[in-house]
DNA sequence: CTAGATATTGATCACGTGATCAACAAGGGG
DNA sequence: CCCCTTGTTGATCACGTGATCAATATCTAG
């Protein structure tokens, strides 16, 4: 044997950088892992083989596993939101805008970040860190949702109305996202549930979010 | 010392009982355990003590723990249902007893039984047994609700209509419970968000289900 | 070019996990 | 009353977990 035996990680030493960039490695790693595998997948040793790491390194850049679950949510969370509202202020015409939220939330294509989601509302009742950033993220969505809303609102529409509409946006699109999660689907599609309902309470012109 | 040592389980020898009853006792225990401290409590060990058990019959009872999460899920979420129908099921007017199964449905007093919802979305991602599970048990569920629906709306609804108000009902219902799970709310009550949504759907007087 | 600072590692600890199996013991049929 | 069927157990295996720490390797300041 020319090399000497590596019991715990068999793999070439990683090259000294500076903490800042080793710290956003593992966040990147981190992050990557509980896309593709949930956010019960970030253990030590799995984050570290994911970065190239020694898992005693991830140990020595993160405060604890719990830390590191909730920090991660919040990475994946965060990062997300601000794609979509990109995504959705391309859009000119209010309503439309709305509709192109609402789509990009139900279309299925993000299914790693729902299951990002549930993992968090079933580890958050055992993390209070997690709670807390749950709690967070939540808050900045319900934001998002009514700054879509408000826009495509008669203008008289009162906050307080606002923030009962987008509840219940939010309310509809997590449980949707569940269940398809499951692949359990019944009485059709969930962004035609969701549109109807919006033409109802806006009183926007039926078929105004539906085409 | 007058009792030879016992490393493994430290508690009295079980008294012999039929293989009916233990297992009985046994599915007893991995349910209380789970609607305590949830799904992913349901070790095999955890399980024995509370059983007052050795983890070895646990095993032997089960087939594995991966059927034993799915049954017990089952088993939890199916008295649930029938309780929840029968406590409908004992109002007469169909409006008011629709606002009772909504009232039931998010009164907070299920925070168990909501957990092991959650707990079990984010774990049937991993396990196809209770992935099955979930699905049917949401589909009982959607009956439910189609039938509290029929029988408050006016009689010419159609049948795909229903279902597809039930689909709504439940995604609010769902996404509603997992944010309460994290002490998060907005927007004002769930149930009266469902309730006014409902009066729209089914074309019942304002109110008919708020008071 | 060397010495100090520090990023990185491997080994280790004390647990907890599901599963298996020989051995034990308690009750019922003969 | 005794034996044998079988419900029950403890020990054990092979892992996987988060965490800690002395030792090592590498970069950089002097």
């Amino acid at each position: 044997m020319s090399t000497a035996s590596r019991a715990a990680d068999a793999r070439p030493r990683a090259p000294r950088t500076s903490p800042a960039e080793r710290a956003a490695q593992i966040t990147a790693a981190a992050t990557a892992l509980a896309l593709d595998e949930g956010l019960h997948a970030l253990t030590l040793r799995a984050v570290a083989a994911r970065a190239g790491v020694a898992s005693s390194l991830v140990a020595h850049y993160a405060p604890s596993m719990e830390q590191l679950v909730a920090e991660t949510f919040t990475a994946i969370v965060r990062t997300e939101l601000a794609e979509v509202r990109a995504h959705a202020a391309a859009v000119r015409e209010p309503s439309i805008r709305l509709r192109a939220l609402l789509e990009t939330l139900l279309d299925g294509s993000r299914d790693d970040v729902t299951g990002v989601w549930v993992d968090a509302w079933s580890i958050a009742r055992r993390s209070a860190p997690l709670a807390a950033a749950v709690r967070e993220q939540m808050t900045a969505w319900h934001a998002a949702v009514v700054d879509a809303l408000r826009a495509a609102a008669p203008a008289a529409t009162h906050a307080r109305e606002l923030d009962r509409i987008a509840a219940h946006v939010l309310a509809m699109v997590d449980g949707l996202n569940a269940h398809e999660l499951v692949d359990y689907r019944a009485g059709g599609s969930g962004l035609a549930l969701i549109a109807g309902m919006l033409e109802r309470e806006l009183s926007l012109p039926a078929g105004a979010l539906t085409r």
